[in-house]
DNA sequence: ATGAAAGCGCTAACAT
DNA sequence: ATGTTAGCGCTTTCAT
């Protein structure tokens, strides 16, 4: 049997009540006796009942919300897929999942939503952040001042007090993508990197975690200037029209943003389509047409639902009382996709 | 507030006791009240709170054993730290996991076990199976008289009563890898398919895909009559050196199952460790060194840590009263692993 | 066949 | 500052 609050207040000779203050840090009590009792749990190597926990609190501390961002895209859509199925999972323990659902990135509507849910009792927030100052400060304020939990989603805010981030890392996903156009470009083909734009922290990762592979393993291989679409499909057609024209011989092209599309109908459009080698990421909407026509060679995929059912489940446990579970990054896999594992 | 049922005592003017033995099919009840009560529970969209259910039964009900077979592989460790992980959450809810590990198979001794843990009370198992008549009895016994549910993890036993199956869909693992060889095997190159036996259901399968994924999409690439290693590395060179006296212009070889250590000695042996590629499976052991090395192109992964954690995770779910999540199929992700993203 | 009540481990409101 | 106690929703004995 495991070791119960009960237990350690006979060891102790004091209440349960003084034991749940002491291990809860919820103050009024004796600071010694505090440090005595939170001792002698760690002697009998003390783990709090996570359905007790759960139970008692369940119409109050087990609140959680979650905020995504850009809600319109089909990457984040799979995301809210994630969280409604751990919504249900979290409600069958008696908890409560609220889901806010953001259309473009609007920082003032996400602010306001945090102050939502703070005044609806929330204990733990999820969401989708956009590197923004005040947002940082909020977030901070809202984990020392209102002890509610944050976790972000997919892009992180390291330099605040969020419990932990939930999301790919940028950088090893444009090596593997490196890796990928070094096995099927053959000799010393020339490759394109067709990125979003040089603000974008992830998409400049993934750029560089390219270059490194290739330049690590695959010096045949050569790297062409980095451009820039600025997630724009008419933006990234014209100008991998343009490195067409410099470059006729042009063998393979990696983008790291949006903007696929465009760069599917111009290769179309120039019969190109089954020459030039295209690797791209986010495993949604058209992308996956176009993998599956065979447009598109590979896509690194963000496991986007993963994200957003970890996430609330992460804050879930978190507030019965297990500590995160994989630390402060919780990096999800690099699913790459072909055609044949769609 | 959910449903309980106290309200749903109260609208049919019982007991929670008797609810209870109507909701839960325990019997003593009259089979006419029987009903009314659980199509009021239907109406009311009842259902049970996970948290209190594992609180009032887990030290009897909430017991789970799980038994590996082949647990000195590489790949069953990793399914292993899988469960692991999975028994420390499931003992935070105060349930109890049972581990057994098997040396190689034998059937005799996982019946035995699965006959030790129902003894010791246990309400659920997760086992990897081998195809056996006894088994299978012994599994469909486990269920109908004992209310033991079961899940079979990695390899299936189709049709038995167990609860579902929880591993890798291998004929798309063999379309995927037919998939990459397509890629990056250039013109009429010719490729060699090293199996293990032709009983192993699960690499019979994963041939049967890759070649209708070259058939289909890359009939240019000619593939050879597959060769049977029966798992053994000396065998699988020997076999591999014969091959390569038939066809020295050979450019690709899948290796299905085991044997894969001798296969690159041999090729290091001929110096054709970067000249021909190699997809294989099983993401563990020298594998990995072989393919951070380059002498393996590309590694298709069972995701086996997450097979171990969820088969667990789902009898806890089943013992808690949530129905089967992921129906009674639950494929895995079929990882690729490149030397990028380790 | 059904009801009543104790208890699972923890929290929180109320006493002292 | 500490103790007491009533729940949280469900299961399970023990009565009836």
């Amino acid at each position: 049997m495991a070791v119960t609050i009960q237990q350690i207040a006979d060891l102790a000779g004091v209440s349960r009540g003084t034991v749940d203050r002491a291990l809860n840090n919820r103050g009024r009590i004796r600071p010694e006796v505090a440090e005595r009792i939170k001792g002698i749990a760690k002697e009998l190597g003390y783990q709090p009942n996570m359905a007790a926990k759960a139970l008692s609190t369940a119409n109050h501390a087990l609140q959680i919300g979650v905020i995504i961002q850009y809600a319109e895209t089909p990457f984040m859509k799979a995301v809210l897929e994630g969280t409604e199925f751990a919504k249900e999972e979290v409600e069958r323990f008696g908890g409560h999942v609220f889901v806010e659902c953001i259309h473009g990135g609007d920082v003032k509507k996400l602010l306001k939503t945090m102050k939502d849910f703070r005044e609806a009792g929330v204990k733990g927030i999820a969401l989708v952040p956009t590197d923004d100052e005040l947002l940082k400060k909020t977030i901070n304020e809202f984990v020392e001042k209102d002890r509610i939990s944050i976790i972000t989603i997919n892009s992180d805010l390291e330099d605040t007090k969020r419990l932990c981030f939930i999301g790919q890392d940028s950088y090893a996903s444009g090596r593997v993508a490196g890796g990928l156009m070094g096995e099927i470009i053959p000799g010393d083909g020339k490759v394109m990197i067709l990125s979003g734009s040089q603000e974008n922290v992830a998409t400049m990762e993934r750029t560089r975690g390219f270059l490194d592979e290739l330049e690590h393993h695959y010096s045949r291989i050569k790297v062409l200037e980095p451009r820039y679409a600025y997630d724009d499909d008419w933006v990234a057609g014209k100008l991998l029209k343009e490195q067409l024209e410099e470059t006729p011989d042009l063998a393979g092209i990696y983008i790291t943003a949006q903007g696929e599309s465009g760069v599917c109908d111009t290769l179309k459009k120039y019969r190109l389509e089954k020459k030039i080698k295209v690797i791209a990421h986010d495993y949604e909407g058209e992308n996956r047409e176009n993998l599956k026509k065979g447009i598109i060679n590979f896509i690194l995929r963000q496991n986007s639902y993963v994200q957003g059912y970890e996430s609330v489940m992460e804050l879930f446990h978190t507030l019965c009382g297990n500590p995160t579970r994989q630390g402060e990054f919780w990096h999800t896999d690099i699913v790459i996709k072909t055609r044949c594992n769609l």
